[in-house]
DNA sequence: TGTTAGCACTCACATGGTTAGAGTGCTAAT
DNA sequence: ATTAGCACTCTAACCATGTGAGTGCTAACA
């Protein structure tokens, strides 16, 4: 059954307010403030109906209304209007981003921070994932004599390395064979891909001293593969949270916190393989039941792709913080895509 | 003035009751659990010249009494007795350090989680500082046209990198002079040191195409230092002070985790040269004045230096906690010691 | 028939008074 | 010097009451 226009009229009001105020809106408080034209006699009636559709829950009896997870649901699908951001605002973000294709970590964690103090919730932002990042080389270095570095790099630039100690000296000529040999078995295959082959015999271990050396660094390129995979979770203004009404009660915040704590949750949600800003409200969450998380993915050469996001009280101001992530997220993409050089941050400056 | 051996009793069973129990202790429970051999009257007359030598405070004139900060001082100084790990306890540490000399970082973050579980508190861990690392050597290596990885690596095996960006192609003829000529000029010097000095024409720039890559280079290179330089700060099991009584009001926990969240004023904390185990207590600290933060430094290789600690309210298990970062940090620094194969843990398990 | 005024009713919350209990501090007896 | 006894203090819990915001219903109205 479909909505009146009035009922839409009275739904958004009371959303706007209950968002604004955190508290139970009622009758009366809507008529004085938004003008409907209608008496609050004629507003309770909606709210009744209103709420017997889901839309609105009651505290108790003598209580306003609140908007219940399918009321923000309806906002955020139809009545939200996106905020345009101000050229100031834009311009504050652009600056404070600092975003540069060469420092993911440090890029992605700027991003987190700046968006909990705009949005003054908790925030998090996810390094791209690398699953499909192919190997291009791997090369090993000597530091001393029973001290190495292994290094793999990714087509993409990605590098990652590891220092590993050998239980037997060996010689630079050794050491850049390996490496040659590595890279020829290895090279293209994405890190996926050669994570899960266990081939270790493949090439040819002529030499005993070769298959030694071999035998020491595998476990370590093993493990250096799985670094180069796991992707950093940076989490910010998580105390943000503590000025919120609906956490002034010590066992929400405490709640709030030790899922906060949980970075593995918040890794498997990043990973679901979805575009754009993804908002998931309340219920909709398996558990956050009170809590909206909104995601927004951004691309690194249309490949590898990563996510932001902010959760907080489904009470949030949703226009504006969508498009804020919208626009932030567009920045990352864009400053990630360049292959051109670093340039193009300076030229704007 | 000295106290008296039954106040020393006294004070004893007083602070021994509070950190267990967090309410104000009476005379008669003293009297009651402690076999002192006095009557709750003489007890309290003891409490009361405690009360005005400063060990101890009232909270109201009906209430037991609190230990203050001064008691804490004589406890941690004079009365408590270090708690002797049992063997099983021992080997619980061991076997979830999981130490290893080559990765600092991951050990570093699961000596803070360990550390947090045991105590209950919420800690925290510092990787090594490298202020005084020597640089071995600098490798540039070409990823495609425009885009190389800059590679510092230390005498002490830390290697660091970053994937830069040049505007003009280059040869690996040039990249491995290049390498060549930065590994003379750096070689042997602290990072500090090289950080300090920008002396970017020092080496011959005969070739203009030269001293263009290498213009291209320096940047990155002072940004891979300062990479190098920079500690990281691993915080773990806030959450835990969510179930101590003292934080049970929003407003100490909201206060307690604002702090937490500023990792700069932990980075400048364990700056302080000092080694071993240090207890700073409520008052002692600048923030913080009502709680507790003990650290413990580690080695590695008796020259690069880091801590680890603890953070509560300042009712702690001295004893016990302290204990315990002893055996952690020693148990970091002989692993973090060997400069002869990784062997080691193996060998004890 | 939709809208509205009016009114009884509900419920959370604040206020204030009372009580119980834990603990002190003092005094006088041991 | 120690201790028993007792008056005194103060918090926390409990209860009773009042207040006000807000609803839901009914009857009047346009």
């Amino acid at each position: 059954m479909d909505l009146s226009e009035r009922q839409l009229q009275i739904l958004q009001a009371i959303i706007n307010d209950y968002v604004e105020n955190a508290e139970p809106v009622g009758s009366r408080s809507i008529a004085k403030k938004y003008d409907l034209g209608v008496s609050p006699a004629t507003i309770r009636n909606e709210m009744s109906d209103l709420e017997e559709m889901g839309y609105l829950t009651h505290p108790h009896t003598s209580a306003g209304r609140v908007p219940s997870d399918k009321a923000y649901r309806l906002y955020v699908n139809t009545l939200m209007k996106k905020k345009n951001l101000s050229a100031k605002e834009k311009k504050m973000i652009n600056e404070r981003l600092d975003a540069s294709r060469d420092e993911f970590d440090r890029t992605i964690r700027h991003a987190a921070e700046l968006l909990s103090e705009i949005t003054n919730l908790a925030s998090f932002a996810m390094t791209p994932a690398t699953n499909d990042e192919t190997i291009s080389f791997i090369r090993l270095m000597p530091v001393d004599e029973r001290t190495l570095i292994l290094m793999i790099v990714g087509e993409s630039g990605n590098v990652t390395n590891t220092t590993l100690r050998i239980n037997c000296p060996c010689t630079q000529e050794q050491l850049e064979l390996l490496s040659k040999n590595m890279t020829v078995q290895y090279k293209g295959r994405t890190l996926d891909d050669a994570l899960k082959s266990d081939i270790i015999e493949d090439v040819g271990t002529d030499i005993e001293a070769m298959g030694q050396l071999r035998g020491n660094v595998m476990p370590s390129f093993m493990k250096t593969l799985e670094d180069m995979l796991n992707v950093n979770l940076y989490m910010e203004g998580m105390t943000n949270i503590f000025n919120l009404p609906e956490y002034s009660s010590i066992d929400r915040a405490r709640d709030f916190m030790e899922l906060f704590a949980r970075k593995d949750w918040f890794t498997q949600k990043m990973l679901a393989r979805d575009d754009g800003v993804v908002v998931t409200i309340g219920e909709e969450n398996d558990s956050l039941k009170d809590c909206t998380l909104i995601t927004a993915t951004y691309h690194v050469d249309g490949k590898l792709v990563g996510k932001i996001g902010v959760i907080g009280p489904t009470r949030m101001k949703y226009g504006e913080i969508t498009s804020i992530m919208e626009y932030l997220t567009n920045n990352l993409s864009e400053t990630f895509k360049l292959t051109d050089g670093s340039e193009r941050k300076e030229d704007e400056e």
